[in-house]
DNA sequence: CAACGACTACTATAACTCTCGTTGACGTGG
DNA sequence: CCACGTCAACGAGAGTTATAGTAGTCGTTG
């Protein structure tokens, strides 16, 4: 899939589907934090499946829907998206931005350097 | 100012006042890289200001915009926002996507890392 | 001084988002 | 067999976004 961008609403009901797996409607709003009606959850849902973000079976006289796209997907694409329209398409400025700028423990930098240490192989410098 | 949200067109006109200062609306017009109607970009523009986001002060018969939030506190919103709705809430596993998933050559990557180091002050691996 | 162009205010409209009520089908427990 | 609960389809309405036309003001220029 090119390039896919969700509401919040959509995200919400996405995180489930990609957290738990195909889940019915009644399943879906069981673990959403806010409190929706029916109707809106198979509301969302649908449109959803209208854009392609999800399809379903049916199950007994329910149906189980399920994610179509991958949650590292839509990560990308938000990513990048914030990129282009916040830090001018770099993502190396992103980055700075997090590293200095965001409240990270000393441990979760480590960690990253470290990351960073397996990826460029050498430890150079 | 607590938290900060903009829509697609509404950023790309904020991103014209953080990259040339004050402006007027043809100014912000002819900066703009979509060709939009006068109209159009003045509507954002009051949009903008209803909400808070910008200011103006006319000069001459014109009406001279600027932010009234700095890209900075756009971006950090921006960026809690997708970590909390993408990633679970963990800024970690944002950097963890950004280094591992993402396109960015060994040279980006290695100014990350000295960046880190220098944030780290040690060198101890 | 009259027409023109730049400018803002007001209005409008289509699309999309978010929310939910109503309706009708269908199976199950009493 | 009938009332009840579950379920999907449909419709709808309030709010937001995106875009732009029209009206009216006002200085400038010929």
């Amino acid at each position: 899939m090119g390039e896919v961008a969700f509401t919040d609403r959509e995200l919400d009901i996405m995180a489930v589907l990609w957290e738990h797996g195909p889940s019915t409607v009644a399943d879906v709003r069981d673990q959403l934090t806010d409190e929706l009606a029916y109707t809106t959850v198979l509301t969302i849902l649908r449109t959803l499946e209208e854009k392609g973000y999800v399809g379903h079976e049916a199950e007994g006289r329910a149906y189980r829907y399920h994610a179509r796209v991958e949650r590292g997907e839509a990560r990308m694409s938000a990513v990048e998206h914030m990129t282009k329209k916040l830090f001018a398409g770099s993502t190396e400025s992103l980055l700075t931005h997090l590293v200095s700028d965001q409240a990270l423990t000393d441990e979760q930098l480590e960690r990253i350097r470290a990351l960073l240490n397996v990826r460029l192989g050498g430890d150079e410098e």
